[in-house]
DNA sequence: GCCAGATGCGGGCATATACACGCATACATG
DNA sequence: CATGTATGCGTGTATATGCCCGCATCTGGC
């Protein structure tokens, strides 16, 4: 058995691929986990800080302070919940729909070209396993 | 094809697993980013933060200041280079070459966790696609 | 030998991430 | 209804990470 640490790999393999699609998203102004969190608002929206962080299984505090810089950037939105006093919950602003649709097109190029170079069945060879991990 | 993105897929698999690992090293008060900074260390002291930056692929201001902690950790020590003035070259302590050596069963079992729970085929094919980033 | 370009580093700035703590609010049980 | 517990958040603290800038040093071509 090799003597090189998995989880290292992964590591690695993981910011370079965020490298990538940051690279592709800079020209919006916004990074990969930007993006991927503006697409789970944009589809749940309005929705809490928690609920937004079991949907990423990211930390509520990590959350809260992603949402902190979407907002300083005008994408998103937090008000406090009418129901629930203690609740904040988040929405796109109409520059966020904006961002997230013209994005849109420099993500999808990342997608295939990961795609391309790995070929479907890796993709989906990866996406198992990646996700019993 | 899926609308999932394949970069936040295997970021939060990496959170997720550099978590178990790093709950496996949390009694030897390290986590896996350090770990593994240590054993490149250990392998190829002494050795330069540039040349660190390239064995890991790591930005050279980022091993500059995670050299920096394992240094507050007391596992490593800093000096200037003789031969080049420019040049600051890392190298384990004792302490340093200790923790690495008690770390080391801890680590182990997390990747034979890992192999465990996905089986040899897979993680060779994951180490395969990761490396093909 | 000298100067221009290359190289090595530290620090500033910014985001991503997690955990622990404390505060405010909601809720459930007696 | 009153209190204890559960829940939602913000903040403090810490590491991880990358980019850019400026300084020091090294090196190669002249």
């Amino acid at each position: 058995m090799s003597t090189l640490c998995h989880c290292t790999i992964l590591r690695r393999a993981t910011r370079k691929l965020s490298a990538v699609y940051d690279l592709a998203l800079a020209p919006f102004a916004i990074n990969i986990a930007q993006y991927s969190l503006l697409r789970v608002i944009a589809r749940e929206q309005p929705l809490s800080l928690t609920t937004l962080g079991r949907r990423t299984e990211l930390d509520r505090s990590t959350v809260g302070r992603n949402v902190r810089v979407l907002e300083k950037l005008g994408l998103v939105v937090t008000r406090k919940s009418e129901d629930d006093q203690r609740e904040a919950v988040v929405a796109l602003t109409a520059q966020g729909t904006d961002t997230i649709q013209r994005a849109f097109p420099a993500w999808e190029n990342c997608q295939r070209d990961i795609e391309a170079k790995l070929g479907a069945g890796k993709i989906d060879t990866l996406r198992t396993i990646l996700d019993s991990i």
